[in-house]
DNA sequence: CCGAATCCGATTTGATACTG
DNA sequence: CAGTATCAAATCGGATTCGG
């Protein structure tokens, strides 16, 4: 959003809404695999909920191993937008929360998924109208 | 004890929020991981920017295989987010473009690729810090 | 009981080559 | 140019094992 010190030319909208994402191996690319990727999303929208343990998180996300799970965690950790505080007792607690960048995240993600939750209907008839269209082709 | 029909009495607060893409093999979850997976965001960002035939989107989209760009521009199409139109010259020409529907998701992806491009800096330093602190460990 | 690390079968991916 | 077929490689997921 700054780099208002480009001459206005006329196809710069493109530069300034998308900057380099499609150049493969830049870091805003692997970042955007690690939030946009299929554990990811679910991850730091449930995160966005509140802060929750790992097999809270693991019963929430349907359909995610121990592995992939503890995997996207610490990809997130690492990219500074999940917190993982570990408090000493016994038995020993876990928690997982998102920092003020990983719910600046968050939210977009929630903002996705409400707009595919809304086309379901949409995107379920196109689907069968698009599966009825292929018959003819054979 | 497959799934007993226990009623949601309690935590509805989340199901406002985030009705059930959270539930593995959904309709929403399905098409959220159409369109979050790892080409999918990024052809629908590159669509955006309007109408491209499909090597000149093979190569904005840097680092994206043949198969993997047909396999998800045929499901993107399937969904009914892109429009396939076919010009039958010589040689064939294929445009692809956004559907009004895909254009609402692309808007949501737009701004979740702008976030993740302007969070790079602290991610990057995030990263850094994360390595640093995992060396003392060892 | 919570979570991490390892092994192995099954699926997915990606580079190359080929057809309309 | 647009897309499919084929095969090797990377990844995923599950079970098991290990550590606190």
């Amino acid at each position: 959003m700054p780099t208002t010190t480009a001459p206005p030319t006329e196809l710069d909208a493109f530069d300034t809404l998308v900057p380099d994402v499609f150049q493969r191996g830049c870091d805003s690319r692997r970042t955007l695999e690690t939030v946009a990727g299929k554990w990811g999303v679910l991850s730091l929208a449930a995160l966005r909920e509140g802060s929750i343990r790992f097999n809270a998180l693991r019963r929430r996300v349907d359909g995610v191993s121990e592995k992939m799970l503890a995997q996207t965690l610490q990809a997130l950790e690492r990219d500074g937008l999940v917190l993982r505080t570990v408090r000493e007792t016994i038995p020993p607690n876990v928690e997982y929360s998102l920092t003020p960048l990983g719910t600046r995240v968050a939210d977009r993600l929630l903002a996705l998924i409400t707009v595919v939750e809304e086309s379901v209907p949409e995107v379920v008839e196109a689907r069968a109208a698009y599966d009825t269209r292929g018959l003819s082709a054979s």
